[in-house]
Formats: structure tokens, C-alpha cells, sequence
DNA sequence: GCCTTATTGTACCTGACAGTCCATAGTCGG
DNA sequence: CCGACTATGGACTGTCAGGTACAATAAGGC
């Protein structure tokens, strides 16, 4: 259900940050309806008032994140402008992990990990965010290509898909060893292959 | 607890492989032990006898997935030994997702992501394994750049790391999208960088 | 202010989950 | 072939998950 008033709409955003913070955290099936209520301080009528259902404000969490994605406020926002802006995406993504010390990993990817065969929605829902993030990267490409300054060669959809594959595999595997080098080495080493499509001067 | 008859071992072989399959499938903290008890034709109490706990009986699992990897037997084994074994073992891991219509990941990717900060023990344990791992894929590239078929820039440890977390995020998001067009996109990038350290002859 | 609708707190329900217990059946060394 | 130990079935328990019911309170339009 939506919200009438102003002071609804605060709180079915409390809910949705804890929920969105639990999710990243520990994943959606270790996060319970209670602690979420516990977390954004409501009472677990307006849970159920505003979400309907868990699976209810997963889709609603997602929503959210899309919306940050499309409108630049995605923390590692992947509208690039400059192979310098192209690293800082990359390394933002470490950035972000160090803050929990290694123990978490992307929120999308942790929410994408849990999806099964019939979780549909939310996988939809994923999809959707993940083409959007891979049609801002490879928009990039795109225009470096047309200003010559990209190999022929270089399927720009393709490197928008390596990008995205990376860095989820390397947040993962960075959580696992709770270790930034692995990330770090990832990273390196995508950028200098993408680096490698710049035609020679 | 061990088993201390054949038939005992062949019990607790089942409800290991009973585990392995529904953790590959929906995750860790999607199956309860009851499931397992179904999926394995046995009763609860061995489950416990065994096992003791569920945690202990991920470190089971995550036992035999070592075994696997250590003595070759790992459906996409990292040992390498020519650039056609690499890639074969690249397409491995596309192959093993078609073959669940691409609803699952990585098996040790998919329990790897529901660690929190507080299963230390299942963490180490898959820290372990993608050591060994790390280590297999590292000692062909050692190999290599010793026979003077790699160039001296190429840092081995970091390629074997980045080839463990483009697999990694590729099958992440292979299964997110329920399509290998991505999975096989980011393989076909991440061997062309490798290759580019193959000096020229 | 009053009526309607939106918002909130709390008690409650049903079933599943992780785990225990114990009696019984099976296995094995001697 | 027998006694001791191992393996097994399944009923049982406490707790918590996800969700409902309903009454009480607060907001806004007129």
C-alpha cells in the first residue's frame, strides 16, 4: 500500500534503509520481519501495513536502489565520463567494503545470490538494475569509440558486462578472504585490459 | 562424530551429498535439516550423530569440496597445465551453470555469500579452498613465465586471482540474468587479457 | 470541531526450524 | 553367538519466523 501523509512516507523510508542495510549485511533470508521493525524502530504493523510481505519489501528495497542507480546517488554511480572516472567506479567499490571492514560485499550481489528458481520477481527486479548499470558503463565506451578513441575491435555492451562481472566477483571473493587485496589485484588487472582497447597514439 | 562402519560411511556420504546439492540449489540458510533428511533417505538423528549441527555439517561439505579440489575430481578442476586446459576450464564453469538452465551459481561462490561477520569457521574453511585453488592456477602461470612463454610483467598470484573472481561474478550474474551471454562475454574478455601477457614470438 | 481515512501498538496465531531423546535394530570383534 | 558398541526411526520440545486481527491514535478535509 502507499502512503498518504508525510509522516507515512518517513516511515516506509526508515524500514526500507534498515531493511536495505540488514539485507546488505546478512543477506534477505537471515533477515527477519522483527528485526527490521527492531532496526527502524516501527512496529511490525506498518511492516505488513506498507510491504504487504517480505518478499513485498525486497521488491521495494530494489526499487530503491534502481532509482539511486538511475538517478546518480548509487554510491558507485557507473555514469562515466573518463577512463579516470572508470577507475574511481572501480575503486569505489573497495572504498565501500573497507568501511565494513571486508565483511560485506556488494548489497545487489548478496540480494542476486540468494535468488532461486522461483524467486522471479526479485530476480526481475535485478536484472532490471543490472542493465541499467551495464547501459551507463557501456554508454562510455560507446562514445570513446565514436571519438576514435577506442579500438573497432572492443564489443562496448560486452566490456560493460566484464566490468560489472569483476567487480562482483572480486567484492565477493575479497569478503570471503575478508582481505581488499584480491579486489585490489582484480581490478588492476581489468583496467589494464580495458586500457588496452586505447588505440596507440 | 566419525563413522565407524561401512555402512555408517555410506549414510553420512549421502546426507553430505544430499547437503552439497540444496546448498548449490537455494543456499545454506534456505535448507533445514529436515530437508536434508528427506532429499538423503535418512533420519533425523543421523543427521545430528554425524553432523552434531547444521554449521558442522556445512564444514562437512565444505571438507569434501576440498578433497575434490585437492585430488582433481572438482567439476572444473584449476589444474592447468597448457592455455587450452585454462580455457577449457573457463567454459567449465559455463557448461556445469547450463546444465541447471542457469539457476544456479557457483556452489562455493553461492555459500561463500551468506557468510556474515560471525561464521568464522565456514569462512576459513572456503578461504582454504580458494587458496588451493589460487595456488593450482598459479603454478601454470609460474610455469609458463619459468619457460619463457609469460612475460616478466605478469604478476602470477594476482592473474590467478583474477581468474577465481571473473569466474566468480560471472556466474553471479549468468545466474541473475538466467542467461550465459554475460558469463561467456566476461570468459572471452578476461582470456583475451590473459593471453596479452603471452609475449610475442 | 467533526468525520473519515491513514497510521500505529500489541496481542495473537500457525507452522517451520534447529535440536534432543530414547528405544530399537544392526554390526562386529572375540 | 554374544555382548558392546554403532546406526537408525521418529516422536517430542522450545523458539522464532512470517503473518493476522483489532483496537487505539493521529491527520487532514470541510
Amino acid at each position: 500500500m502507499a502512503t498518504r501523509t508525510a509522516k507515512g512516507a518517513e516511515t516506509r523510508l526508515r524500514i526500507i534503509r534498515a531493511a536495505a542495510d540488514l539485507f546488505h549485511k546478512q543477506g534477505v533470508a537471515a533477515t527477519s520481519p522483527d528485526q527490521v521493525s527492531a532496526a527502524s524502530g516501527t512496529g511490525k504493523s506498518q511492516f505488513y501495513h506498507y510491504f504487504g510481505s517480505k518478499e513485498g519489501l525486497v521488491h521495494e528495497v530494489l526499487q530503491t536502489w534502481l532509482d539511486a542507480v538511475r538517478g546518480g546517488t548509487y554510491p558507485a554511480d557507473p555514469a562515466i565520463d573518463s577512463w579516470r572516472d572508470l577507475e574511481q567506479w572501480f575503486r569505489a567499490h573497495v572504498k565501500w567494503q573497507k568501511r565494513f571492514q571486508m565483511t560485506r560485499g556488494c548489497p545487489l550481489g548478496t540480494i542476486g545470490n540468494e535468488v532461486t528458481a522461483d524467486d522471479e520477481l526479485v530476480r526481475q527486479d535485478l536484472t532490471l538494475i543490472f542493465e541499467v548499470m551495464r547501459n551507463k558503463l557501456a554508454a562510455f565506451f560507446i562514445r570513446e569509440k565514436a571519438a576514435g578513441r577506442l579500438a573497432a575491435r572492443a564489443r562496448e555492451h560486452e566490456l560493460a558486462d566484464f566490468c560489472l562481472a569483476t567487480v562482483e566477483g572480486a567484492m565477493l571473493m575479497g569478503r570471503i578472504n575478508r582481505s581488499s587485496a584480491v579486489v585490489e589485484a582484480t581490478i588492476d588487472e581489468a583496467l589494464i585490459h580495458l586500457r588496452s582497447y586505447i588505440p596507440a597514439p
